[in-house]
RNA sequence: GGGUCCGUGGUCUAGGGGUUAUGACGUCGCUCUUACAAAGCGAAGAUCGCAGGUUCAAUUCCUGCCGGACCCA
């Protein structure tokens, strides 16, 4: 029987205190991990999410904070879809950011340690940050298992990186070489190109005079003197008219050199610009990645000018001992006592440096690992195709970066706070030994442990176990060198689909179901991952990457620190929160502090924007104050919808509808559409069009329409009408569950005790409820709401408040069948 | 220098060869109608960046230019 009552609902209005209480309550009952476990026997359809594991640094962007909102209403939509999803918890805690704070904490650099001891001052400090930002993870809502937390520092994490490595090694995609690499001399380690960053400054363009053996003097523009020593051949472009009588002499190094001949011929080289400076052009060993192709392709024997610390070697001879930018103003003082100088310009230039330390980088010759990928890209290219990209349009990223690949991944660094590599040498370095699968190893500390194996280095055919073979090795060496961090986030779509630990789950979730991320990481953690899913296993990593864009400042710049225009996350989620404002002072497009302010966000609010803001893939305009005048209302209005249902007692089933009246057969037939558009869209991973029809049907049509037409039948106790109201309440709020968790549970729960985040089946307009009628119906929708507006639009010029009766207002022929309802509505009198 | 994407009312945004171009915010006006003034209803507001081309027809396709963002050399 239903009555009118006080409403269910007791709080007036939907708040942030409320979402946190609701929030608080959430995460501390005992139902949390129940609800959002993994089973990996389960029946259902498994959905693996390989989600990005965040690396702790003491603050988190707002636009990672954004993104990370949506992959939780992936992972929310997709349970509402009855699938059994895995939505892990993991953080990435390797590498050299947490050495840079701690040595920037202590004020000491790593290497002044005892190598244990740094470690353990570096996972005492990345353990506070872990914890700071799991409280950010959840105040934002997301669903995962924090229970299952995985680390990629942890054992168990590093483990399963070694075994990989392990393997390549011994079928041969990872190699160990002399090669160069990318350097950064302040930090002592090899980097790889993908963290490779360029920058604009002023730098020296200096026209130096050397002279040839004949006594012809020749002008070379360089921004980098001190490199004189490294020279290899001088180069102009073949096609150059002015220098055709040079090609083939010998030139005099303007420096004195050791240890090196100080001739070097002049030869053609198509790369060469022509009107860059003088158009002639020294190459050395290695001044950049052009004279790296250069000489290569020449097959000139390079010269090593800078040592591991980044000083000139002996070749430099009187420029030996000093620092790269000190031999650079010495080469210059030097090269203008001898009058060498032509001229001197300041001018802008872009060079490249660490994306880390910030500083230049160097390209030295060193021995290193290698993951060979030149040789399966075509492969990669093929399996890529396999998967699919959301939005389709961003597969391009991949596309790109791959295409500009020439040389292989330099794996290995010389840093500490990084998995290991897992290898030992035997005294004679002829043979090597590896550990077994499944144990963590610190072969810079420790004997290999039990099960370990003894390969030959060049062959690496195996020749026994360590254990039998102790004698023959002699002392043994480990190596002291660690992984590249991206070796380790590259296993993390293995790691949580099974690969090792869970063989029976990973062979049916493995493409792993999605991988969600920043565009900015494609050419890092996406083509890492993908590579070395197609080299272990032939496959692409994934079924589907979810490629999303950059959260901007409201100018649409990205936002830095050195704009001054980031804004932090945890200042949005907590906006409102025990009455305290917003206010955010960002420096503007023009230069000028603006100061931006909002009274009320919150997670719910701020999850709402993002899903309907912004489509999937472009960057977004992050504003507080748009995301409040934007969207808080639509909160406010559903909540009193629900709070204008909740006056009104649920029928006790809400499966098989009563006798229904045309106006609410119609409202179902147009939530029924509703309905199937969401599906379809949460079944696409479309947040935004499921977000769009949700908000346009529930703040739309239901309530100004419907809502209005019903009113007086709901209050008189009308089955149908109360029937339908609570039906499509219920469903609304389950279908909307995905993207305002908080919201939707506390008002489902307290309305029909049953949590719209615990629904694992889609609703669904029962066929009763005159399905077939249901497009006959949505016919009249618009002459429907066209004759409401222009009801109101009639009063409103009349002057008359909206519940005073109207006169000489006709029903069209169309919509006789809500005469009833339309006569009540609006108060029409004949 | 190259690549990719983008340019739609004051602001943000949807769409897409064919009636009157989507929605939101803001603005203005009215309304406290038994869920909602932290709201509702109504109204005004756009030569769809510029210039060409293809077409019976372009805001949509093509070319060039201008402006912005990101990536790369």
């Amino acid at each position: 029987m239903t009555k009118v009552g006080e409403p269910k609902i007791s709080d007036k209005r939907w708040s942030v205190d409320l979402e946190k209480r609701i929030q608080a309550d959430h995460f501390s009952n005992g139902e949390y991990s129940e609800r959002y476990k993994f089973d990996p026997s389960s029946d259902r359809e498994i959905f693996i999410i390989d989600t990005p594991p965040p690396y702790p640094s003491g603050t988190w962007h707002i636009g990672a904070v954004a993104q990370y909102s949506m992959i939780d209403v992936i992972a929310r939509s997709q349970r509402l879809l009855g699938k059994e999803v895995r939505f892990p918890w993991g953080v990435d805690r390797n590498g050299i950011n947490i050495e840079f704070t701690v040595e920037k904490k202590t004020g000491r650099k790593m290497r002044t340690y005892d190598r244990a001891e740094f470690l353990d001052l570096c996972s005492e400090t990345i353990e506070s940050y872990t914890q700071a930002m799991r409280q950010t993870a959840k105040r934002v809502g997301l669903s995962c298992d924090y229970e299952n937390e995985y680390l990629t520092d942890s054992p168990d994490y590093r483990a399963v990186s070694q075994s990989i490595f392990v393997d390549l090694f011994r079928s041969g995609d990872i190699i160990e070489d002399l090669r160069p690499n990318i350097y950064d001399p302040v930090e002592g380690t090899t980097i790889a190109d993908a963290e490779v960053q360029r920058i604009q400054r002023m730098a020296n363009l200096c026209d130096v005079v050397w002279t040839t053996q004949d006594g012809t003097d020749v002008v070379i523009t360089t921004t980098r003197p001190e490199m004189i020593c490294a020279c290899g051949v001088v180069v102009v472009h073949p096609d150059d008219g002015r220098y055709k009588h040079l090609i083939g002499k010998n030139v005099k190094l303007p420096l004195p050199v050791r240890e090196r001949d100080s001739f070097v011929e002049i030869r053609t080289h198509p790369s060469v610009k022509m009107d860059f400076g003088s158009g002639i052009l020294m190459v050395c060993s290695y001044g950049d990645q052009n004279d790296v192709s250069i000489f290569r392709e020449l097959g000139l024997s390079p010269f090593a000018a800078i040592d591991l610390d980044g000083r000139m070697t002996s070749v430099s001879g009187p420029l030996s001992g000093l620092s790269v930018v000190d031999a650079r103003i010495e080469a210059t003082r030097i090269l203008q006592d001898e009058g060498r100088i032509k001229s001197i310009e300041q001018r802008e230039q872009e060079i490249p440096v660490s994306e880390r330390g910030g500083n230049p980088i160097e390209i030295i010759l060193l021995k290193e690992w290698y993951v060979r990928q030149t040789t399966v890209l075509d492969r990669l290219s093929e399996l890529s195709k396999q998967c699919r990209f959301i939005p389709e349009r961003n597969r391009q990223y991949l596309h790109d970066w791959m295409d500009g690949i020439s040389i292989d991944w330099p794996i290995s660094r010389r840093r500490w706070y990084h998995t290991e590599v897992p290898i030992w040498y035997s005294a004679d370095r002829s043979m090597v030994v590896v550990p077994p699968k499944g144990s963590y190893v610190q072969p810079w500390r420790e004997s290999p442990p039990p099960g370990s194996v003894v390969l030959e280095r060049d062959s690496k055919k195996e020749l026994g176990d360590f254990e039998s073979m102790r004698e023959q090795l002699g002392n043994l060496v480990g190596e002291e060198k660690v992984f590249d961090t991206w070796m380790d986030s590259s296993n993390s779509n293995l790691y949580v689909s099974g690969y090792l630990n869970e063989p029976e789950l990973f062979e049916k979730a493995f493409p792993t179901s999605i991988r969600p991320q920043g565009k900015e990481i494609v050419r890092t953690w996406l083509y890492y991952t993908m590579l070395k899913s197609a080299l272990l296993l032939d496959k692409p990593g994934f079924q589907n990457i979810w490629v999303d864009g950059l959260g901007m400042d409201p100018w649409g710049r990205k936002m830095s620190k050195s704009l001054g225009n980031g804004i932090d996350a945890d200042s949005v989620l907590e906006c409102g929160a025990g009455g305290r404002t917003g206010s955010w002072k960002i420096r503007g497009a023009d230069g000028k502090q603006v100061t931006l302010k909002a009274n009320k966000i919150g997670s719910e609010c701020f999850r709402l924007w993002k899903a309907c803001d912004a489509q999937v893939g472009d960057d977004f305009h992050i504003n507080p104050e748009e995301i409040e005048t934007k969207y808080y209302g639509v909160l406010t209005k559903i909540f009193n919808v629900a709070r204008f249902a909740s006056q009104f007692d649920s029928p006790n089933d809400l499966e098989v509808p009563p006798v229904l009246s045309p106006e609410d057969v119609w409202i179902l037939a147009e939530f029924d559409q509703t309905l199937t558009t969401v599906h379809n869209a949460w079944s696409d991973i479309d947040i935004y069009n499921a977000a769009q029809s949700i908000k346009s049907f529930a703040t739309g049509i239901f309530p100004s329409h419907w809502l209005e037409m019903s009113k007086s039948r709901i209050y008189e106790g009308d089955a149908s009408a109360t029937w339908t109201l609570h039906r499509i309440v219920r469903d609304l709020l389950s279908a909307f569950t995905p993207i305002c968790p908080f919201f939707t549970h506390y008002l489902s729960t307290t309305l029909y005790s049953e949590s719209s985040v615990d629904i694992r089946e889609f609703p669904c307009i029962p066929n009763s409820c005159g399905v077939d009628e249901f497009d006959r119906y949505r016919g009249l929708t618009a002459e429907l709401t066209a004759f409401n507006s222009d009801v109101w639009k009639a009063k409103k010029d009349s002057g008359l408040s909206l519940k005073a009766p109207i006169e000489g207002i006709s029903i069209p022929d169309k919509l006789r069948l809500f005469e009833h309802a339309l006569y009540g509505m609006h108060n029409l009198v004949q």
